[in-house]
DNA sequence: AGGGTTGATTAGACCGGTCGTCTAGTTTCT
DNA sequence: AGAAACTAGACGACCGGTCTAATCAACCCT
């Protein structure tokens, strides 16, 4: 009972988020959605409030993965701070570069959701806020351990999460992984200067 | 009749603009920017085939005006180059942070549009391409006439506009403008080496 | 142990709004 | 006056999210 119920819950959200990933929030309906996931259209409500109280648990969700994800790259005592992030932007390349359907939510929610949804867009906010100051956090280990020179971290931080956002979107205009590769080697020059 | 017609197609793209670029692309229907308008949804499909070609046909209009106002910043010559583009940016900012209906239609619905509509997507790719090279001939300018340093021209401009792009997408979530004064910071420190 | 009760889950009807079409009608110019 | 450009808005087919009523499974109490 409890199981399946959470089984349900969590088959939808993540069903929903492969398909929303590639179309979108307000261009998919519920139906698309259900039907993919095998589960009839009267269960949704009975998990969900709503679209949109849905769409924010597919958010949290997906930020609460990603954040794991990244923990556990970040943490990878093998590596040096410096190595840590640079194996965090190839990631972020070659992912994107992978799958014409995108991965990155915040590329593709962010700008529709922002002023359609406050709880989707906070939770937007909180989930990139998460991940900026996680990177600061590696870029002041960095500065320790002496992988990564001197530099304001949290300014840095966001300036390069920011400047990732910019080349996916543009990637995914231009369909092509240039712009990442423009972002990837411009991070390097100034993370080891 | 040429007149006539110019303008109500014209009307309705200014208006359809205001809108869309409030609530995205999907989630506005004809009958909002008609009504909005006042021009009857009858006359719709005299002017444009389908809501998608209506779409492309926003876009183009809005870079065609971008991209004349942008002009007309990159040639006043009272300024030095270093000067126009450092206008450029404080311009995007303040128009940003002024209303909270966002400007920027390459952040708004770059995201969406990408994967739902090639005519549109290739549209923003267009479109944005011209921006970024506009930025680094302006670049090539500044760095003739010695107001900045010297640097691949390209590749910064390109850096530069993702950059942007990134901070605007983050301002829009967290609904302040601290991501882009950010943004300036590090770009003012970049040009000015 | 088994029948009844309770809560979890499903089915699908429902209303309103969507895009796009289509036929009349009106205006405008020649 | 006649032809073309343009407007008007009803209409159809469909799909959106929501909700109510029926079904199902699990547990409790005698």
């Amino acid at each position: 009972m409890k199981t399946r119920h959470d089984n349900t819950r969590q088959h939808v959200l993540e069903t929903g988020q492969r398909i929303i990933a590639g179309k979108g929030f307000a261009s998919v309906g519920l139906n698309e959605i259900l039907t993919a996931a095998g589960v009839p259209k009267g269960s949704f409500y009975h998990y969900f409030e709503s679209k949109e109280q849905y769409g924010q648990a597919l958010l949290e969700d997906y930020f609460a993965r990603y954040l794991a994800d990244l923990d556990a790259l970040f943490a990878a005592e093998a590596l040096s701070a410096q190595e840590r992030l640079a194996c965090y932007w190839q990631r972020w390349l070659d992912k994107q570069a992978a799958c014409a359907e995108q991965q990155c939510l915040v590329v593709k929610l962010g700008g529709e959701v922002a002023d359609l949804s406050d709880p989707m867009r906070e939770t937007l906010r909180d989930g990139t806020g998460q991940i900026v100051s996680r990177i600061a956090r590696l870029l002041e280990t960095g500065m320790a351990d002496g992988s990564i020179p001197p530099l304001d971290a949290a300014a840095t931080a966001q300036t390069l999460y920011q400047l990732w956002l910019g080349a996916s979107l543009l990637a995914k205009l231009q369909r092509q992984a240039q712009p990442l590769e423009n972002a990837l080697q411009f991070t390097r020059q100034l993370l080891s200067r």
